[in-house]
DNA sequence: TTGTGGAATTGAACCGATTCACCACCAATA
DNA sequence: TATTGGTGGTGAATCGGTTCAATTCCACAA
């Protein structure tokens, strides 16, 4: 079997404490031990058993990351930050889907608790409650991404999603647009109410005439739908806001197959700002979030609650989000 | 704190042994004290330590997923199917992004070891080797993910890249391109391998020239050097071929940029048929490969192997990529 | 030479559930 | 009465790091 600290130990001459040392607070080993018990540790390919450690300690060194969906590239970028900033801190991550479902999101957070993660990050699939007592009853930290908390008994990173709506409503009207389409997502997701907050609130500022399309979920195919359903209203509008771009995308595949020109005819705005966008046939305007950064703020704050729990306090991130023109929006 | 196993023992008046066999096996206690030490359990809110039952057991109900970038749509479709099925079968996913670097490989498979994994699935960052004997020796169960496996001691699930390869130059070939460039990756990485495999050979078939422009990462940046390099080829191959979508994407934006017309001056063929692809410029045509589906069944066969592991017979699968013809190839 | 302080190292106890060789007890058989 | 068999139960050893009180070591000052 592989090799444990006592082999180690026995291997390097010297006794289980110091390789334990060596591998938790190396500082306090003389240089020339700690040279030689980490050349034994490389020879032997030792690896510390995380339970053993984690059933001393109380702790582990894992933290759990629950998303809408991984395929959405705005989560994906997200994922990709927590995991780099988790690495870097010696944590492994835990991915979780809830499809922003609040079902599948609690089952993850029960199997989440039963691998005794030390703190979960998670964007809640419901604009309610966020309070997740029973994970902080258990001792584990939890801090909100890309949701902002109404309570401050919690870390929260978002992006200001009242002010993105904002921003691209003023967009649209400083390009002249008054009649604008908002195809958004259910009401229960928590960035949405805030993007839409922030759309009615510019709208009334600029006097401009907002109609809503709902959609169910906030893919390319649900786009196309939205899209369709443009098609039949009375009056075309002259800029259509997408509260993701994965359904602008869907939106705009539809309107350049009925041959509607973009933007002469139709302005186009999403939000996310995904790598694609530039790719597009029409490259896409869009409201820009930095998610990686979202991603690394969230976990480094996680982990520094998770170690030093007391002397931490609770802070909440906010992002500002930023316009990115490019060829799908123009003046009227 | 909370009670354990001993506190149960004390308060039932009975052994430490008693209370485990009571929780792991009822069988062989007497109904009597079967009955007593269960209403001290619920009295005490007793709840085993998972820590310290997977010490001594030495199994959890997790997995690793490693792979190249989980930013690549290709992978975290991938990515959902592992994680849809291992969840299904109450397993926990690692995520780690190995970005193509064999010391990034390492570094999360020793955090995967010492998380104690129950398997690994991964995709080797490197085209050598792929034994990960030190996994093995540890009881670790690993399977191929997007990799064919060349000794049959271990599971592999992937797409035939050598098919994907010529069926791609042998679409060109149809269109009448004889001049074909060939954007590839690394000959680290063993899909490239096998798909440059897979040209020369269609290539040697249908005697069309093929020009190789490597590249050192398989993204959207990396795919616009490669443009335009090309643009200062003596002579403009008729098709481009390009190892991945994502190249595929920086080689028409650049194209386009320079005022050359895909697919009426070239033709442009990716590779992967992400989603995005039927959403860029102009369609593109790419090469198919059943992502989530290889996810899924690569977790279901690791697990399955974790499972019954001498029942277990390795296995091969290997999916066949298919065209999908969209606008960015044409007949010359 | 002795004394002192700080750094380095030691190793046994511990975390909590599992395992298994062994014991106690009772009934049935020789 | 002695022997055998079976059931129910015991508790010390174990898994493999971590912790910390105790010890050793060494340099430098008195």
């Amino acid at each position: 079997m592989s090799a444990n600290l006592r082999d180690v130990a026995k291997k390097a001459g010297v006794s289980v404490g110091t390789v334990s040392n060596v591998l938790n607070r190396p500082e306090v080993v003389s240089p020339k031990t700690l040279e030689r018990v980490q050349k034994t540790i490389a020879e032997l390919g030792f690896v510390p058993n995380g339970f053993a450690r984690q059933l001393r300690s109380g702790y582990s060194r894992t933290i759990g990351l629950v998303v809408p969906d991984v395929a959405n590239p705005f989560f994906t970028e997200v994922a990709r930050g927590v995991e780099d900033a988790a690495s870097k801190r010696n944590y492994a991550v835990f991915l979780c889907n809830s499809d922003e479902s609040l079902e599948k999101e609690n089952k993850y957070l029960s199997v989440l608790i039963q691998q005794q993660v030390r703190g979960v990050l998670i964007t809640p699939a419901d604009a309610q409650g966020h309070e997740y007592e029973n994970l902080r009853e258990r001792g584990i930290s939890v801090a909100l991404l890309d949701t902002e908390t109404k309570n401050s008994s919690q870390c929260s990173v978002s992006v200001d999603d009242v002010r993105g709506g904002e921003i691209a409503i003023e967009h649209l009207l400083s390009l002249g647009h008054k009649d604008i389409a908002w195809v958004t997502g259910p009401e229960t997701i928590p960035q949405i109410v805030d993007r839409t907050m922030g759309v009615t609130k510019a709208a009334k500022v600029g006097k401009a005439e907002i109609s809503t399309i709902r959609v169910t979920l906030m893919n390319v195919a649900q786009g196309e739908a939205a899209a369709k359903k443009i098609l039949l209203l009375k009056k075309m509008p002259s800029a259509i806001f997408c509260a993701n771009d994965l359904l602008a995308f869907g939106v705009m595949r539809v309107l350049l197959d009925a041959g509607i020109n973009i933007p002469e005819q139709v302005s186009l705005l999403g939000y996310d700002d995904i790598s694609f966008g530039n790719s597009a046939a029409v490259p896409l305007s869009s409201i820009s979030q930095p998610a990686y950064q979202l991603g690394v703020t969230a976990a480094e704050l996680l982990i520094s609650e998770c170690e030093d729990s007391e002397e931490h306090a609770h802070q909440q991130v906010k992002f500002q989000p930023q316009l990115v023109m490019r060829a799908s929006t123009a003046s009227k």
